[in-house]
DNA sequence: TATGAATGAGTCTTCATTCAT
DNA sequence: CATGAATGAAGACTCATTCAT
């Protein structure tokens, strides 16, 4: 009848069980995916509604509007990568190392630049929604900045602005994205290397 | 009573003087800075149009439809900027003193990410528009590239590849665009160098 | 999580000291007063819910829908009113001294046109809805006749249709609700007398 | 295949001729004449298109919005209104008489409480479109206190505030929306009589 | 060359309503 | 008794696009 339904669910409460992720959940993620994908306007909330399986109302049920589930979704993008980054960073091995593994797991899974994005959603985001995102965004900086950090004091870089490296590193790894430089290369791993030795070899202590 | 009339030009064809450029050219000029800006979807063509002082009827008179007017303006932005940036590093002087003036231009003048702008735009776009738009990108890596495949023959670069060199420079400009980046410095000149520090160490021959 | 909670209740049945309503009264009550000030179309049971810290499914279980609510609470207004009215004019002195106080109530508290309410919501009415409103909306008339009628008998009002005057009198009365009548005067009891001086001198017995 | 289609039109400028009315006013006053049945949530944009043979899109090119419309709406009611009572008021014959006339033809075409209206319109309305219906209806009723005040001058009426009357004659009118007052007269003529008799013996000198 | 007038499809958003718990 | 979770339908508004002039 509509072309809104994908599994039709009758209205009211769905009856309990169904250990599947709880609705939503499986929106953010989707959320989260869709707008990284494709960007803020050009994602209709019908169509992430449609792939999560529930209606637009369902969707407006969790999140009050469009610009509140994206900045939501990004958090959350943005919370994840921070773990996973912190997870990889944390562990054991040499910097160098453990920034190749950061590398090519980024690179593995190409994803939009955010100040574009945010450029693009602006008009839509209330300050609030630009000040989480922003906060989020800067936990990844820190991090990375904080690592950075402890090598200048080991002597491994050069002293300088570690936020600087945090930026210039983040920014290699946008290389990912470009198809033509991805192609340079017959795996992501080598293409990870290669961003890093030019990096490292620009930051390192001589 | 219509919202789109900005200026009753006078009728007949206006002349050409006090720098009025001709009416395709402005659309075309608007339409790029106003797409870098705001990326595809989020501006319509009645804002373009109320910009250029003309109605939305008149830019479909020289550009079938959207997809093709954002085709147009971004190649014609490429364009631009592939004229500078060769003129900037045609010139006399050391390689990386010409990076650095390319490097200032771009930072004085931030720009959205293309890659993201097109994932945006691509459901859009045939594949013509993006060959196209892809072949006047590709010039600008191409004219990097081959500076630095000179600068390896010369023996002032580590051998490898050129392309990947052209990248990692271009993605690295991309901190530009982060405000958090530029704050670090405070000239765009300082943040240029510092820049180009990294790259050059990166990248020269030990 | 949801919008719709306002206060966490404890569970279990809520006590009913510290004068707390039995919540149908709330809701009715609540009901009676925003239809009043803002007609049917333009308040949802949502914002009403939340007026009264239930949630919409609460109002459910105590009516049917949105029109039955909408007759429920109108019938609610309109009997308070009629006991008002009758507590009123049931008093001692002279008729056209008690009409004032009638007057002044009525001006104190403006309320919307019944007539112009019920066009908007006449679609979403079922005949029964119509029946019961018009039928709670008579008794007020019925109660003014019967006084006119009274008066007529002992002369002191010119014979004629008592129902007519009801109706005039309560159509003199919606001056209240116009701010730009209000200022005419400094108080509320002032432009109250000046409405019954007209209307009694326009059907008194000369 | 649309709902919204009367006679399904093609896009674009349509042929000229046609001598039928501009559009714009086919808009306004189908907008006109609903919102004063229907009230402004209870009517959508899309009934008004259907009943105009447009769609809502033509609406929004002569109309920004809702607001807008109904503003405009209004106001050209009450001009028309004005321009009316004003050739009824001005013509020859005693005051008594005249104001009759002008009874009868609103009896003869009920429409809603503008107040009342309003109220349910006020959060959709902004300052500005307050302001404009109320100068609107000003001249109304500025119109009657201008005859008011010269009868008061030529001492037929009660001196006294001419501001109020023209509130009370028009309050008094309202009565013509009462189905039940309607009934109490076989004819609009003799129920319009009965409402001047009563204002004028109110009233007038003694 | 340039535009005024119109459309159809789609977007975000809100709403009344349902029903398992 | 009361609610949390969901729906389908509809509403306001925007947009790319068309076409007669």
């Amino acid at each position: 009848m509509s072309k809104q339904k994908r599994v039709s669910r009758t209205p009211g409460r769905p009856k309990l069980n169904e250990q599947e992720m709880p609705i939503q959940k499986v929106i953010i993620q989707t959320a989260a995916k869709t707008f990284m994908e494709q960007g803020y306007e050009a994602i209709s909330l019908q169509q992430i509604a449609a792939i999560c399986g529930v209606t637009k109302a369902t969707i407006y049920y969790y999140y009050s509007n469009k610009a509140e589930l994206f900045t939501a979704a990004i958090e959350f993008m943005l919370t994840i990568a921070h773990k996973a980054t912190k997870s990889l960073m944390d562990s054991e091995g040499h910097l160098r190392d453990r920034l190749e593994r950061v590398a090519y797991v980024k690179i593995a899974q190409p994803h939009s630049d955010l100040e574009t994005m945010l450029k693009e959603a602006e008009k839509q985001l209330s300050e609030e929604h630009i000040q989480r995102i922003r906060s989020a965004e800067h936990m990844l900086y820190d991090l990375l900045a904080q690592h950075f950090e402890e090598a200048m004091e080991q002597g491994q870089l050069q002293s300088g602005s570690p936020m600087l490296l945090a930026h210039a590193f983040s920014s290699l790894l946008m290389m990912g994205n470009r198809d033509s430089a991805r192609q340079l290369f017959s795996s992501h791993e080598q293409l990870a290397a290669s961003i890093v030795d030019l990096f490292w070899q620009g930051a390192m202590k001589k």
